[in-house]
DNA sequence: GCGATTTGACCGAC
DNA sequence: GTCGGTCAAATCGC
């Protein structure tokens, strides 16, 4: 067997595409050390950092099908030879086969990760901008659900061809809570990114001294750390679940509908520090990271007099229709670099994990299996 | 008038 | 056969 040539070639694939988010991480310091910086740019940063770690978690979770396909089963239906032929190795053509996966019914061999989003007040209607923009075109009663799911696509999909979509529903148990699924990742990203880098004509055009703001030394602490697990990955999870405390939620909610509206600013108590959940999301990649806080908005500062939104990484790896729940108990200097980024304390709540010792992304590695 | 949303119908996966 | 996901015509709002 050549899966060791095969892996080898996909984990060129998946560093290369982790060097970018390296770099995505990168200019998100930048931006978080730059005062002029506003909370749309670190929205637009850490989305596009999300989907990069997504982009990277799929090429790994293919690499790992093709190498352990051959490996562990003894499967004579391995994609291999033909690739080889063409000098391309089984796990570097699965890798790339998840990024052309097409449209289909149920995307069985699409990354598929969820964020749920926690909002102040369950009378807030709309879901959380993720920086990127979305057209809703289709909703649906869900078997079992009392709330509909709403169906969203991204809106250059038409211009682009941008295969993302996602689906919001609101959560039974908890109104205040959107699980927001993600399938497909952007393509249209960098157009996005373009757009994100003039709007945000203030960024400067290089920081690369030490941020002067400990929490961002924590945050570039974060890229390290990303750069090291990328280069030695070995610890993995798959659902990690990222809460950034709302503050007082209650309220309960009228028949729910999602509105026209896809996407709802975040708030910000004070300032323009990076308390915004979206840098959450880029710390959260496709994987399973839970960080729990209490719903007392003492323990929120950021959210105090404003709003703000709890946000849960759950990755599910579609190929294999399993699910892997992952904390990430081993980052809590990720921990303390989302409380210093976000005012909250999840330092005594980062502790929940589920480690799958055959995932081999860290916490910000993102999702695999 | 144009673009986005709504909603019933259709299709495919399970 | 059931249910989830998508399509597309109708509708709405700017």
């Amino acid at each position: 067997m050549q899966d060791g040539a095969g892996a080898e070639g996909g984990m060129q694939l998946i560093l290369k595409i982790l060097a970018d988010g390296e770099e995505q991480a990168r200019r998100l310091g930048e931006l978080a050390d730059d005062p002029r910086s506003r909370p749309e740019h670190y929205r637009g940063a850490a989305a596009r950092l999300q989907c990069t770690l997504g982009r990277a978690a799929a090429a790994a979770k293919a690499v790992e099908a093709a190498s352990g396909s051959s490996r562990g089963t003894d499967r004579s239906d391995s994609p291999r030879s033909a690739d080889e032929s063409s000098g391309r190795t089984a796990a570097v053509e699965a890798a790339a086969a998840q990024e052309r996966q097409p449209l289909c019914k149920r995307r069985k061999g699409m990354p598929r990760w969820t964020l749920k989003f926690r909002v102040p007040d369950a009378n807030l209607e709309g879901t959380p901008d993720d920086g990127f923009s979305w057209r809703k075109y289709g909703q649906k009663d869900i078997l079992g659900a009392k709330f509909p799911r709403g169906y969203y696509r991204c809106t250059y999909r038409t211009q682009q061809g941008c295969p993302a979509t996602k689906q919001v529903q609101r959560s039974d148990a908890d109104l205040c809570v959107f699980d927001v699924t993600y399938q497909g990742e952007h393509t249209c990203h960098q157009k996005q990114r373009q757009v994100a880098a003039h709007g945000g004509t203030q960024s400067p055009p290089s920081h690369h001294e030490q941020p002067q703001d400990p929490s961002m030394q924590l945050l570039m602490g974060f890229k390290d750390a990303l750069k090291v697990e990328t280069e030695a990955p070995r610890l993995h999870h798959d659902n990690h679940r990222d809460y950034y405390d709302p503050g007082p939620a209650s309220a309960p909610a009228a028949p729910f509908s999602f509105p026209s509206v896809t996407t709802m600013p975040f708030h910000h108590a004070a300032g323009e520090a990076p308390d915004n959940p979206a840098a959450a999301a880029a710390f959260s990649p496709p994987g399973t990271s839970y960080f729990s806080a209490p719903p007392a908005p003492h323990h929120c500062p950021a959210a105090v007099g404003g709003s703000c939104y709890d946000v849960v990484f759950d990755y599910e790896a579609a190929s294999a229709g399993t699910r892997v729940r992952g904390g990430a108990a081993e980052s809590s200097e990720l921990g303390e670099v989302v409380s210093r980024a976000t005012g909250c304390d999840y330092s005594s709540l980062y502790n929940h994990a589920e480690l799958d010792p055959h995932l081999p992304f860290a916490p910000f590695g993102g999702p695999y299996q």
